[in-house]
DNA sequence: TGATATTGTAAATAAGTATATAAAATTAGT
DNA sequence: ACTAATTTTATATACTTATTTACAATATCA
């Protein structure tokens, strides 16, 4: 019943991983076998070392003749980052950026689906938005633990941030991305990745004028 | 005329001051003046001296008795982080991300400006969404230079992306932050930013499950 | 005056990427 | 059929970027 990976990879690999994995579905589709990790490369603005670097931690051997066999690559990054039962996921704040996050992802993996959403709106409760029923943001604790729910997006306002984590942290939530510009901690053993459009654009500013 | 950086940061350390500046403004409006390292660490979960040692890389200095100069340390990272005249911003694909963004980016950084955004929606173009005057796409390329128009952010439909870069290079646009799950590349010069949010979510399922 | 809290920074460690090179398979030339 | 050149994978080594640890210097307070 352990579902323990049996790598250790490090984030930017598992990144690439999520990645390459689209990349050479979308390959499969044009008809080819076989890739050449200089094409993979070529395809993500990437080295070729990078690439052979990244397939060589997951244990993945290609020939030198062909290259590497993508059907069987797609199957083996698969191994690694999907879990059999697959993770759900719960959108809280059912607004502009949580419905298009929602309607983008929509049947874009197996392994992962969006199967809740949470908002403090009476209009939307009730409802079906972007094909996913939406909750009364104060039903949040049992529904993220009846729904099995693992992940949770917030895409709230941001004074409602800490409030809303808080909430989160006690239904015993395992991964939590926040798109909100208020920073967040979570306990050991909770993973946390934040992104955040302001500190994104201000750095694209910063370069841009170098 | 020229606006060089006094100081070449790190990437890490230029996205942590955009944070700090916001966080420190927050603290201002709680009547505060000065703030401890450890304090503004603790709002941000990092450490104490990730803290000091980026504002050692700015230069900028604080007191053993009673930290930094709040007001003062929000000055500072604006000489650095702004330029003078600022940036105009577009938005490439006025759909649901494309609106949500404008809407949550709005009146936030006096520096950075969303001016104008593209589609090829008939009903889109022409009126003015999330209050940004929405042009015809194949209007792109005057109206970047016309507009004086630095940075583009990409929130078409994936199969859509490749073309749309290859347009806004042509305008000689010096940033793009790419929103889409097609990789792209950029010429030495252009400053590329990627988000996909299906990687994340990849990611976190993967970690979740170590 | 001695203990404590804080900044400032050097040095060590860790994470990520690129360079260099070996080994294997294929191709081209003779 | 043999050999040399080419292409590719695999991986060790070096380098670069980012974070953490260690500690010196200074100010404050009991």
């Amino acid at each position: 019943m352990s579902n323990k990976k049996k790598f250790d990879l490090p984030g930017k690999t598992v990144e690439r991983l999520s990645k390459y994995r689209r990349v050479l579905f979308d390959r499969i589709g044009e008809g080819k076998i076989n890739i050449y990790s200089h094409e993979l490369a070529g395809m993500m603005n990437l080295t070729s070392v990078q690439v052979r670097r990244d397939l060589m931690l997951i244990g993945y051997s290609g020939s030198q003749s062909t290259g590497y066999a993508i059907k069987d690559l797609i199957e083996v990054i698969g191994s690694i980052m999907d879990s059999n039962e697959g993770e759900r996921i719960a959108i809280i704040g059912m607004g502009d950026l949580g419905r298009s996050i929602t309607n983008y992802f929509k049947g874009k993996r197996e392994k992962l689906e969006i199967v809740a959403s949470f908002d403090n709106n009476p209009k939307k409760i009730g409802r079906k938005i972007a094909g996913v029923p939406c909750y009364d943001e104060n039903e949040m604790t049992e529904i993220i633990k009846n729904e099995n729910i693992s992940i949770a997006v917030i895409t709230v306002p941001s004074e409602a941030t800490k409030l809303v984590a808080q909430k989160l942290l006690q239904t015993g939530i395992k991964g939590i991305l926040n798109f909100t510009s208020e920073p967040l901690t979570v306990p050991e053993g909770v993973y946390l990745e934040e992104y955040d459009i302001i500190t994104s654009l201000e750095k694209l500013a910063y370069f841009v004028n170098k």
